[in-house]
DNA sequence: CTACTTAAGCAACGCTGTTGCCAAAGTGCA
DNA sequence: TGCACTTTGGCAACAGCGTTGCTTAAGTAG
């Protein structure tokens, strides 16, 4: 169950359980997953997962899908997940780009857009470019098919509106605009109140400060909105490619350095939000003055040595960082990502992989820590932000947890 | 409900809520805690609360005790756990001393014993030597009520044994043996898996490498037995005192220097009880040499400044690696301890405190992070350890779960 | 074709928190 | 003093959860 100050009660008990059984569903993707292995998994008996598999089954959640072959007696049915049961848009919102997709519950991309984007323009246009944005991924100018629908800006009443350059719209299925959005799920860069969905002082762009960025997307949408920093997000996103729960972090090193944290299966935020502050952690005492204030921060020295050309020195100060984090949390898995990462992964990972290594190997115990660089879409961050409106449904807290 | 990857049923669901209200009961204290303020904190109607109080008042685990001002109607009857109704035994085993505690449920420290300890000496000598101890504060030579009784090592069969110089023993209620013991927590040192309760190489003592300290105790006192590092045992015994469930960190300095954290109510613990590597993060990169064989460690330049009397450096870096986790996990309390800083405690608070409150004005938001001394005893790691095994009744993941 | 094994559903059951109702125990005002 | 009102908390009936006991379905092995 998961942790609560709260008593639970029998739809609670329902849920959770439900919940349960959708996750084994996800995880074993198009293999699928027999009755008694998810007995076996969740320790509920037969019977119970039978009639679990039932509602999920009448609820159109999960399919059957063929026969194991047999082992001496009645096959086993295989159950699948149903993707197409839910969907939900993830928004991420860079600095100079956005991008937009349109997931099913099987977290594949169902449809796509990417646009250049002034993080810096006022609030209001950003959304409403946001919105406009997330109605056409939605497959028409409406946005999403229940009320309060997109007011969208100047204009604009085409189904594709041709904004801007560079602006990519491929959707998978065109003209067949999903029945059942779960939700908008917003990745933004800077400090942000997570519960509340208001953005505090994002660097460099002093008007997104106390900005109400959840309830304006809602409004702007019809969506239940839930926002996120960049960085938890892609950590979420990536933590669900795996199958082992193990605790998790994500390392990104773009035009700033930041981390997000999976800690048994629920992204970790702290109280404020602010979990994750990897860039401003100290590794050179006294060391040279950092844009933050403070002295010695890996971001300062990494960014230094990336300007400089030298990769293996920023990758070594990242991997001190690295190792310190994996020591500090007994981390099991470690992703790397990001623009600057993404110029030369192999130097990155060789590098860091080295720092881990060596201190792992110091430390005596524990295997080797896998590190590899993100996989699957190059949209982690827009993924990540689509999973924090399914992670619930699976029981991983995500979006309205904690 | 508890995070998990098991199903949940009736009887879960069950002690899912009575662990919730005997929680509340335990942070009410003497105060107590009514029926319906039982009822706002769990989101439980009423009537279940009433129903899960009379439960626990048949088990003896509660009572009422008096009642509120009315305000208007009826006046409130107020609850209040019973703490005689179940004991825990903590047991610290430091690298020169021995502490044994026996606590109630309300954490109270019902009796306590001190002796030396030589935690080089054979395996099976040191083990006999705890639970002869442990024996003597549950108030006989023959341990526990129940059987397997220790096998206590050569001689002593006398009640108080004057074992070695310096040994005391003050038991509150002499010869009152507790009905109820629940079980036994150990906090040890060094590395170690709290899941199997085996040792690893614990520096400086080889011979305690791969032995099942968990099995070993409980064969001697027939108790069950929960082993964990003791940075995680103060840790989670002083996360207890404080009424928010925020998260939490403890810094041990020490001979060596640890941390114990307490995430979302949890001892974090990670995969391999690695956790809290906090000696050797480093902070100052190709910095002077540690013990571990890295450079720069908290922990060498830390003990290097104490070594040269200069308090206030060791403070500085010990703030810093502070201000690192506070800004990593978004801490909400640190708790400094550990003899060296107990020997200059407002040096050590004043420095690290400095270095946490500048980092927090730098990022802006956040409340400031309140840091204070260890309080309330001077056994935090056997009370802790003890807390070990009280912990799972309340809900709070520290013995079994994880 | 018979015997056996394994998978999965039906029906009854015990137990959970919930709901509707009522008694108990106070305060406040006439 | 007595009545009206407020609030607390238990009793009884209830819906819904997973569990248990048993039956049916659907294969393999000889």
């Amino acid at each position: 169950m998961n942790r609560s100050n709260t008593g639970a009660n029998l739809p609670t008990l329902r849920s959770h359980n439900a919940a349960l059984v959708l996750d084994l569903l996800r995880v074993a993707g198009e293999r699928g997953i027999s009755r008694l292995e998810l007995a076996e998994r969740t320790a509920l008996t037969p019977q119970a997962v039978s009639k679990i598999t039932a509602r999920l089954r009448a609820e159109g959640l999960a399919t059957e899908a063929g026969h194991r072959a047999s082992t001496g007696g009645k096959p086993r049915t295989v159950l699948r997940l149903v993707p197409d049961a839910g969907h939900a848009v993830g928004l991420h919102l860079d600095r100079d780009e956005l991008t937009v997709v349109l997931v099913d519950l099987a977290g594949a991309v169902v449809a796509s857009r990417r646009a250049p984007l002034d993080f810096g323009a006022p609030a209001g246009e950003v959304v409403a470019a946001a919105a406009r944005e997330v109605g056409v991924v939605l497959g028409g100018p409406g946005g999403a098919g229940s009320g309060g629908a997109a007011e969208a800006g100047p204009g604009n009443p085409a189904p594709t509106v041709p904004d801007g350059t560079g602006s990519v719209s491929h959707a998978v299925s065109p003209g067949d605009p999903p029945a059942t959005v779960l939700g908008l799920g917003v990745a933004v860069p800077g400090p942000l109140d997570h519960r509340g969905g208001v953005l505090h002082r994002v660097t460099g762009f002093p008007q997104w400060d106390g900005f109400p960025l959840r309830d304006a997307l809602a409004a702007r949408t019809g969506l239940p909105v839930v926002v996120d920093k960049d960085t938890n997000a892609a950590a979420l996103g990536l933590s669900l490619r795996a199958d082992g729960p193990g605790d998790f972090a994500y390392l990104h090193l773009g035009t700033g350095l930041g981390a997000g944290l999976v800690l048994g299966g629920a992204v970790h935020r702290g109280a404020r939000t602010g979990a994750g502050e990897f860039g401003h952690q100290t590794v050179l005492l006294d060391g040279p003055l950092c844009s933050c204030g403070g002295r010695g921060c890996i971001e300062a020295l990494c960014l230094a040595a990336v300007s400089g050309g030298d990769a293996a020195e920023a990758a070594r100060v990242l991997g001190t960082g690295a190792a310190n984090l994996v020591g500090l949390l007994d981390i099991d898995r470690v992703v790397l990502g990001g623009r600057t990462v993404d110029a030369d992964p192999d130097a990155y990972v060789r590098g860091v992989r080295a720092v881990i290594g060596e201190r792992v190997r110091r430390d005596g115990i524990g295997a080797a820590v896998p590190l590899v660089m993100t996989v699957g879409g190059d949209r982690p961050v827009a993924e990540g932000a689509a999973q924090l409106v399914l992670a619930p449904l699976f029981g991983r807290l995500g979006g309205a947890g904690a």
